[in-house]
DNA sequence: TTAGTATTTAGATAGTTGTCTAAATATATT
DNA sequence: AATATATTTAGACAACTATCTAAATACTAA
């Protein structure tokens, strides 16, 4: 779960997620996107990877992405445990205003 | 939203938001939660709070903390559109598979 | 096999982060 | 006013991160 964070605490990678959200796409594509080295995307790539935010295949001699959204899922869970929706009770707290 | 992702990219910043998920706690209570000192946990809170994930209304010598559920809101929302059920058209996608 | 394309690995560097101790500030109590 | 308690600010330092260039690896095509 550390993974998933640290991955996410950059605005590039979240960028990147969000390019396969659409299609899958080669390295060298989603490089495209961006002005960085090859190199520096691929380090990005690695890094969303070992939070298992993405996959890859490698066909021929390229490689292709994905999303893998089961993380997200999870993520997503842990994060409910804050919303408002999910507290009910601290409702009320918020919303009260003490002294003036 | 950088700051959110900043924030939550921290073990112990997530302690401390689950923590005051319970009960609004002072910086000193919050700190006795934790093997580090109270000047590391001042610094922590205080990055919660510029990512807006946390408020602090000080009573005489005491400094209260509590958890603004309204920045997680947004950030559920910035998730969901990854998850599986938000993309339905990737489902056969990432459920195929080639080759063997 | 040689040359070209796609991608990753290695190594370097500047900037950021988490932690500490010491000191400062603010409030409460005597 | 003096002392004690709660918290933050300042400054230092080691560890980590994002980026780069150069080189290595893997595959394709001639």
């Amino acid at each position: 779960m550390n993974n998933v964070f640290k991955a996410l605490n950059d605005k590039t990678r979240r960028d990147i997620l969000e390019l396969l959200k659409k299609e899958d796409l080669t390295a060298g594509q989603i490089a495209e996107h961006f002005n960085f080295s090859k190199p520096t995307i691929s380090h990005h790539l690695d890094l969303l990877k070992q939070a298992e935010l993405l996959t890859s295949i490698k066909k021929g001699q390229f490689v292709f992405y994905s999303l893998n959204t089961t993380v997200m899922d999870e993520l997503l869970k842990w994060m409910l445990q804050f919303t408002a929706e999910a507290l009910p009770v601290m409702k009320p707290k918020t919303a009260r205003y003490e002294g003036k």
